[in-house]
RNA sequence: GCUCCCGUAGUCUAGUCCGGUCAAGGAUUCGGGGCCUUCGACCCCGUAACGCGGGUUCAAAUCCCGCCGGGAGCACCA
């Protein structure tokens, strides 16, 4: 209250003391008041009706404006490594980068970070494809492609800027040498080399003079720098290995630092967003740049997102694929954003939850159910509801009135315009082992149909026999059902990689591939893309509930 | 160990730069109720947070100092 008043009237503020204890007198005097006549009090002193709550302030995540972007010159980049294909992870890469370049009209180039890579991180030729069909699928369409591989000889000139400036130096040590004196802050003998010498040294490596690992070329920072990250980083390597797109036609590669000191100027990019996990990066090109006096674009980060359901393991995910283990890179345990579309989610609703978290730098861990909510306000109003009952077991139900053979259901309980489907009954149905284990002798409700008694064993041989008893609507205990006349075989996909056979209403043989479904008290699924319609069992993957 | 980053309900986020209208807003989860042909959806209600300790100030989530906790980097990977 004393706040308020000094807060909207800055004349109060020297007299806080005054205003302090008037406030207080005047609350005690009016506190015994009974309400009525406290309306009618201030109903005499005129004023405002009182306000109703304040609108809302913030829908989600923020992201602050991009230091001295002018809308439609802004050039970003998205650099994924071709090792595997994109996964919920890489969802703020994607997407946080599209607003940005939405925000400002600006381009968004998808560059290949293909170097050599290592023995153990090496660069495979299916996912350039791949990667660009994840981008379409997410609705991430880059302005233009780049590989880096393409790109290598540009490096050297850069290299030899950088040299004749004496900024690097040719280091011969062993990696594991280099290593220890990096840690100690021990320079190696060759540190002292003048730019002329590191010259020789690095025509020396172009010409094939070294083996694979036999020597690099090294930044020259502060051995005394308090980061020992950032000490003496190496800028070139020699590698071997065979590259996907260009085989064997440079030895001498660029470590991503300086690759991007170099392709961030030469493509124009004005902003560089990516994760914090870059943040040393940042350092080194803007130490390049310093050294050669380019003026480079700032950086923005974002911190770690994980999703708690989520094990993202891109080598696993690879070894699985390749051993024939998982069902592909759709497979749902890959979380890759082909898997998320496999199974119902859309990227619209996967971009909205990424969207949320904004541009923050703490590392996150959210929910899954976050995102199936997302999908659920999307997909809810126009997914059909149908029966789905898992490890089903035959019930015989006897008694049961000849006009209850088929029954007519809507499609959606809250949407009468999604139409409704006839759906064959009794007397006799498949019911959830489950659900009958559950309830043993008692009264039961199939759902939206008719009450039967069950027996108490439902263990025995062959089918179990209940008994009709009434159609009324009671409240007990409501079990899914599937008449046997027409039941649909199905072989559901969980989210782990199991697979659930079971039995559906007839109508599922009718759905098409990619249709979404919604098997009640199951949750939301998507009919496979490659099933052919009519075959059986009927292929589903599980979405979420 | 060294360097950098981050701490608002169970979870995510708004507010922090520029102190007051923040007895802290939204989303999701959870609990209760309603409704319906689902245990789902929808509607209503509710629980729940400024990491801790000092300091500055009439006033601190916001500014300063210290501590504690979490994460990332310290590759001839990206």
């Amino acid at each position: 209250m004393v706040a308020r008043l000094l807060a909207s009237d800055p004349t109060l503020r020297p007299l806080a003391e005054e205003v302090r204890s008037f406030v207080s007198e005047t609350i005690a005097s009016i506190r015994g008041l009974p309400p009525a006549e406290l309306d009618d009090r201030l109903a005499a002193l005129g004023g405002p009706e009182p306000s109703k709550a304040a609108a809302p302030r913030s829908e989600g995540g923020t992201f602050p404006e991009l230091p001295g972007a002018k809308p439609g010159a802004v050039v970003l980049r998205m650099a994924p490594f071709p090792n595997g294909v994109l996964h919920i992870g890489h969802g703020r890469l994607l997407y946080v980068n599209d607003y940005y370049r939405t925000r400002y009209r600006g381009k968004l180039l998808l560059v290949f970070d293909d170097t050599i890579g290592s023995e153990e991180k090496r660069p495979a030729p299916e996912f350039f494809d791949l990667i660009q069909g994840d981008c379409e699928l997410a609705g991430v369409k880059p302005d233009a492609v780049y590989y880096k591989s393409d790109q290598i000889p540009a490096h050297y000139p850069w290299a030899r800027r950088v040299i004749e400036r004496g900024g690097a130096y040719v280091c011969v040590c062993p990696a594991d040498r280099l290593r220890e004196n990096r840690a100690a802050g021990r320079a190696c003998p060759e540190r002292a080399q003048t730019p002329t010498e590191t010259l020789e040294g690095w025509e020396k490596m172009l010409g094939g003079a070294y083996a694979a690992g036999e020597a690099v070329l090294r930044l020259r920072t502060d051995l005394a720098d308090p980061d020992p990250a950032f000490r003496d980083r190496v800028l070139f390597r020699i590698s071997d290995l065979e590259h996907p797109r260009v085989g064997r036609k440079y030895r001498v590669w660029p470590m991503l630092e300086f690759a991007w000191a170099v392709g961030d100027v030469e493509l124009g990019v004005t902003h560089v967003l990516r994760g914090k996990e870059l943040v040393i990066e940042d350092r080194m090109q803007r130490y390049i740049w310093d050294l050669l006096g380019i003026q480079g674009p700032p950086f923005l980060h974002w911190g770690l997102l994980r999703v708690r359901e989520a094990k993202v393991s891109k080598s696993k995910s690879n070894r699985e694929v390749q051993s024939g283990l998982y069902d592909g890179w759709a497979d749902p345990r890959t979380w890759s954003l082909r898997s998320l579309d496999r199974r119902g989610i859309s990227m619209e609703a996967l971009r909205e939850f990424i969207l949320s978290f904004g541009l923050s730098l703490s590392d996150i861990e959210v929910a899954a159910e976050t995102l199936y909510a997302e999908n659920r306000k999307r997909i809810d109003a126009t997914t059909v509801r149908r029966a789905f009952v898992a490890d089903p077991v035959r019930v015989d139900v006897e008694g049961y009135p000849f006009d209850l053979a088929t029954t007519t259901l809507a499609n959606h309980p809250d949407r009468p315009e999604l139409g409704s489907r006839e759906v064959r009954a009794g007397p006799s149905f498949y019911l959830a082992r489950r659900d009958l284990a559950a309830h043993p002798g008692e009264e039961v409700r199939l759902k939206d149909l008719a009450n039967i008694a069950l027996p108490a064993a439902i263990d025995g041989p062959g089918p179990i026999r209940a008994t009709f008893l009434e159609r009324e609507n009671r409240r007990i205990p409501r079990l899914q059902w599937v008449g046997v006349d027409g039941a649909v075989p199905v072989d559901l996909l969980e989210a782990e990689g199991a697979h659930v056979r079971g039995l559906a209403e007839r109508a599922v043989a009718g759905a098409r591939p990619r249709d979404i479904l919604q098997f009640e008290r199951v949750g939301f699924v998507r009919v496979d893309a490659d099933w052919a319609p009519g075959s059986e069992p009927a292929r589903v993957v599980y979405g979420h509930p």
